[in-house]
DNA sequence: AAAATAGGTGCAAATTTATACAATTATTAA
DNA sequence: TTAATAATTGTATAAATTTGCACCTATTTT
């Protein structure tokens, strides 16, 4: 019998190439491969792998994998852990509906993208040169909000109250 | 009676603020903030949202926004159509396990970027100039899958045969 | 204005997915 | 090697989610 590895690589796999819409249709492409395992083990898998059933542009729901893992590390709201420790940062503050954050030399790029990755919902997108980062908040999110987040977040940044 | 838009919006901010286990949950936030709606109504607009509920570090289920509907267009691997028209493309060759693609000036991050969106089950990860990207693919992942999946996704490469 | 079409919702049922439990197998520690 | 612990899985079931249908309301067309 094959491995719970080969068995989690195929599955990896079939979900790209197919875009299943159910389980059961995953179990059938799994059978066609050789894996014969229940749909409560094909469950624990997709847990697993962080497979996620996704509304698609059609209106229909489809099994995709999440690429780099993108939502293992979104800040979830939780205050008890932050798995993320920047370094770089320097400094925030806010100028009218926007923010700056300065930051050691080249961390720039890093630190927006690990903000873009984690608090996508309180920034629209943020914009970085070297030691510079310019980032614009949703509609209706105050710095206050933002500053928060962003000191569970950046541990550095909470001696900057 | 609130409006469905002002109800959308609140299930958005109620899923990034608490991010709820289930419908349930999330339905009685709902209620407590004046939305009286069934769970089958809620499973509506969350799918309409493209909300979805994800394995998180923890091992459990937890409701998350997508923030830029990160997933919307990601291509699924149907042949049918690409709701993509990349602009810029020159020309894409490999060299060894690489493939380095060139495009008009300028055109080099935004390409990448949408690569890396599209398509990061066959491409580990892109670095991009100005007018040069250099592709890493993944293991296992040959020459011909990438070049027939940038041909759906990109109509210009069509011509490169 | 009337008719036609589209959008929104609850109810109930069907479908789909997750999990408690028990049994089995693999791994680690003594 | 044996005992102890951890992983893995199927079965059966519970839990959770989606959807067909009917009805109602809003919007658009004629």
């Amino acid at each position: 019998m094959k491995t719970k590895n080969e068995r989690l690589t195929t599955i990896w796999n079939l979900v790209n190439d197919y875009a299943p819409d159910n389980q059961e249709k995953l179990l059938e492409l799994l059978r066609t491969k050789g894996f014969n395992i229940t749909q409560a083990t094909l469950s624990r898998d997709i847990k697993q792998l962080k497979i996620i059933k996704s509304p698609n542009a059609e209106g229909n729901y489809i099994y995709i994998t999440t690429g780099q893992n993108i939502y293992a590390n979104r800040y979830n709201g939780k205050k008890e852990k932050s798995n993320l420790s920047f370094t770089g940062f320097i400094s925030l503050e806010f100028s009218g509906a926007l923010a700056v954050m300065k930051t050691r030399p080249g961390y720039a790029m890093g630190i927006a993208s690990d903000i873009d990755l984690c608090i996508p919902h309180l920034i629209l997108g943020t914009i970085a040169g070297d030691d510079t980062i310019l980032l614009v908040p949703r509609e209706g999110v105050d710095r206050k909000k933002i500053k928060e987040t962003l000191e569970i977040l950046i541990p550095a940044a909470k001696t900057e109250n």
